[in-house]
DNA sequence: CCGATCTCTGTACGGCGTGCAATATTGCAC
DNA sequence: GTGCAATATTGCACGCCGTACAGAGATCGG
């Protein structure tokens, strides 16, 4: 009945699908190795060749997956326009920090996979909605999409597994030579908040500020 | 004279810095390989262990370096504030295109070389004379350090070694589905230049508004 | 001159992505 | 049913990678 084509050939006993789920789950900071997925599939290194050209494409499928875990419906509703947006960016921002090394793995290919297109265009609908005229608001979908992923990559590089309160502390105890670096000293309080979700809405609130200024 | 101290064994042959040299020399899209980089030094590749605990340490010595060649005092002058803070973020982006896939490096890493600071304080100094009380003038650097970052990073993935109009070129000619995305089809030729000069300082710009709204 | 100390090398291990030929399995035409 | 062509999976191999470890040679203070 669902039987596919008739092509000859022994079953497939896997498929990309269920390759980038292993994947996904075996996924810690960094993609797994072929050979990794491929033992956790109970199956040979080349096997997987079989339904990936090479791992650039496991990467590329990847990414698009997790993408896919911050809903984009987020984007939708009556909330205010601003408000959607915010939503939005805090939840993709807290599945790329769950998912460590998610963000640089974004952030390392062109994104036009479906889910990035779909992202983009309620983005856009968003802004045309503000009240911004189409080229404008195609520029702030981007504008926004960067802010995003680049505050996602430096607090997931910096973070590498602990706690937000760790990471505040942390830096907080750091020694600053005042002497040289006089401002930084004096508002180090501040910046030792950079990768806290507080001040990523901050700053997402400011650049929003200054796209429908 | 300049003789160290007059500790035992051969003199040494290389130096961290000198490995550093010739890293950033190989570097091109990655950071080259220990092996690589003890080949071109003509020396075996545990050789470089005497000097580097470890690759990683590599890289956090090339992010420096690599920081250092979009010159900090750029951010000096007697020009505008927004000016300076313009004309730097577009001199470390070029850094960062012309070198394939430093912006990626440079974000993979927390950034709290000299280099690092130095900039950090400049902004911070920047944002003070702007007139924003000093909390949130921290928080405004990091705003700038992000979008700077997310931008370069996002196009050195999306450049991949071409020309900027070979990119716009490519990305112009790419068939978005109406029917599915009709707003970004819509501004597609817009979202063509997202990877630009211009877009990049067009966001620059209106985060700037923001900041100091 | 001795022994301590340091650099550099030889060798090796375990991992990686992946190309290639062989093998096993299947559907289709006859 | 039988043979054929197409296909999935495997075994093996290659050339990379980072790096651990022990030993050889150089260079110093005493």
């Amino acid at each position: 009945m669902e039987e596919k084509s008739g092509r000859p050939g022994p079953k497939r006993s896997l498929s990309a699908g269920r390759i980038v789920d292993v994947a996904l789950e075996l996924f810690d900071g960094e993609v797994p190795s072929i050979r990794g997925v491929a033992a956790r599939l109970g199956v040979r290194p080349n096997t997987l060749y079989t339904y990936l050209p090479d791992r650039a494409a496991l990467e590329r499928a990847l990414v698009d997956r997790l993408l896919a875990e911050a809903d984009p419906d987020l984007l939708l509703g009556r909330r205010s326009w601003r408000r959607r947006v915010e939503d939005y960016a805090c939840a993709l921002r807290g599945v790329l920090l769950r998912r460590r090394g998610a963000a640089a793995l974004l952030h390392s290919a062109p994104m036009d996979g479906p889910n990035a297109l779909l992202v983009g265009e309620r983005l856009l609908a968003l802004f045309i909605t503000a009240g911004l005229p189409p080229t404008e608001a195609s520029r702030a979908t981007y504008a926004v999409i960067v802010q995003v992923l680049g505050a996602a990559t430096l607090t997931a590089a910096d973070q590498d597994g602990r706690s937000e309160e760790e990471v505040v502390a942390a830096r907080q105890s750091l020694e600053i030579p005042a002497e040289h670096f006089p401002l930084t000293a004096q508002t180090w309080p501040t910046a030792a908040t950079w990768n806290t979700e507080h001040q990523f809405r901050w700053s997402l609130r400011a650049l929003l500020d200054g796209l429908v200024r």
